[in-house]
Formats: C-alpha cells, sequence, structure tokens
DNA sequence: CCAAATTCTTAATCTACATTAAGTTTTTTG
DNA sequence: CAAAAAACTTAATGTAGATTAAGAATTTGG
C-alpha cells in the first residue's frame, strides 16, 4: 500500500518495473479501480499535495518503485493548469464509474453553481451522462427531498 | 465552431470571456459534453497535435477567445507525460459516458493487452466501471460472436 | 409580435446491468 | 499437500435509468 485515501502531502509513484493501481471506494465499500500503472508510467492522485488525496494506490505485482515529490513549483507556469484539469477529470470518472444519476447532479450542482443556469437542462444532462429525462425527473424528486 | 471532430493540428482555447464547450458524438448521433469552460479557463482536445482531435469544440455564449498554438515542444519533459495522462482520461470519460460495457470491454482489451493478462477479471470490471458477474457473462456472449 | 423551433416535463414501457445466490475453479498458505 | 480463501461462472430476479411519446413552456427568427 503506497497512499491511503484522505492522505496529506502524497508523491508520485514512477514505476520501475511492476504494476500499480489506484482506487477509490464507495459509500458501499466497493472499489473502483482509476487507473492501472505498468512498468514506466507515473501514477498518483491528481490534487495539489496540500489537499488530501482520493485515490488509494497499491501494488498488485512486487514492484520497483521510484517515489517523487509532486513539486509543482519547479515546474513551469503550465504545469498548474495541467494539473487542475488532472484532477477535475479524475472527479468525473469518479463520479461516472460510482455515483447515482442524483448523487451526480448534485456534485454538479455543489461544484458549478455558476454554470447551472448558464446552459440547458439537455446539456447538464449531457455532461453528467444520464438523459434530459432522466434529469428532468430526479429534479421533481429533489424538490420533494427538500 | 472553433474545433470539429477529426480535425489535425488543433488548438488550445483560453476563454477571456463568454462559454465554450467541448463534446462528442457518439454513433447514435448523440452529444456527450466532455467539459465545460467559462472565463478564465482552457479547453482543446486532451491529444497531441499530429493527431487527429475527438472533440467538438464551440461556443454556447458570445465569447472571447485566445486562440494558442499546443506547442508541446516549448513545455518542459514532464509536459509530455501530462498531456498523456490527460488523454487517457479523457477518453475514460467518453467511455464511460457513451459505450456499453460490451464496448468498454472491447476498448480495453484493444488497449491494454498486455495488462488484461496480468490482472483478475474483478479488477477489470472495476476499472470497466461494472460488475465482475456482468463482465463474465458478456465476455461468454463474445466467445459466441467470434 | 406571431409562428416555428427548441426545450422541458410527465408518464408508460423497456432493457442493460446490478443484485443475489449457489456452485465451481483457482490460488494461497500453514 | 490439504483446506481455506479468493476468484470465477451461471442463472434468477430486481431496478435505475433509457426509450418512446405527447403535451406545455420557452426561445428564436422573420
Amino acid at each position: 500500500m503506497l497512499q491511503e485515501f484522505g492522505e496529506l502531502n502524497t508523491k508520485v509513484y514512477h514505476v520501475v518495473s511492476g504494476l500499480l493501481r489506484s482506487y477509490t471506494l464507495d459509500k458501499k465499500g466497493k472499489e473502483h479501480i482509476f487507473m492501472f500503472a505498468p512498468e514506466g508510467w507515473v501514477v498518483g492522485d491528481n490534487v495539489t499535495p496540500d489537499l488530501p488525496c482520493e485515490l488509494y494506490i497499491d501494488a498488485i505485482e512486487d514492484s520497483v518503485v521510484y517515489v517523487l515529490p509532486k513539486d509543482v513549483n519547479r515546474e513551469n507556469k503550465n504545469a498548474a493548469a495541467f494539473i487542475k484539469r488532472l484532477g477535475v477529470l479524475q472527479k468525473r470518472v469518479i463520479m461516472l464509474m460510482s455515483a447515482s444519476a442524483m448523487e451526480r447532479y448534485e456534485h454538479f450542482e455543489k461544484t458549478y453553481p455558476d454554470i447551472l443556469n448558464r446552459v440547458t437542462q439537455k446539456m447538464i444532462a449531457s455532461y453528467l451522462g444520464m438523459t434530459p429525462e432522466a434529469l428532468s425527473t430526479l429534479k421533481k424528486v429533489r424538490l420533494k427531498k427538500k
């Protein structure tokens, strides 16, 4: 086990040989593998080191691994933008794999409150990987809930 | 419309004001939005400029946009690794949103033939966002198909 | 400002995949 | 090597969300 959910100051793992995986656990305790990393790959949680990580990382074969600092500052200015994009994508994959339509909508609502009112329902549904009909129904259920 | 599916030498779009979106069309012609880009964001297809792009990008509000070259070489060595990771994630989100369990498995089989035999079915199912039971059934159907 | 197009909602029906359960095979370990 | 654990398969049943269809609300364009 190289990294557990919630750890701070996490590293980046350069795999020399063997095989690593990164994964999440959903609220039912079910694993959702986020990525495999065989020889030559670099894995890490795509969040800045000051934030608690959201992935577990462990080895599923005997492996030789270089553990590197995330070292955001030494990289050029664009690196910060890259990391941000990676982080968004990572969250997106996790949501698609492990969250229900309702949960994905609520996450979107919380994360992009501004965008919510600037695009059509149809587009939000498309972004969330569901039909506009499903989104419409879900929102009605949601109002009752509150 | 800033970028169409299949174009070469695509750019990166820095949004000064307005709102862009990137999206794919699946084989049924259905749109799957990949990402929204409001003010301050940078969008682009996460593939190197020499490959045909897999996203459409257009503006859904009147927008002011800087069109920048992807300029992979001028960035430091790590940039190439970042781009690769972004590309993998992008493909993953697209598959999760728009492909069936069977299609996702076939894509995995083609893309990671080596990994296929190095991890358990359970792990592959987890990576693909389905249950081991679904994967097992799907593989049986697949054998008959061939 | 009105007609046409598009979006949104609602509800009935359908289906891909999840869940559950049990038996079988493979792997691990003491 | 035996037995315990883990992985894999198969099949029955359940369900979230897709599809279809039709009407209502909103937006667009001449």
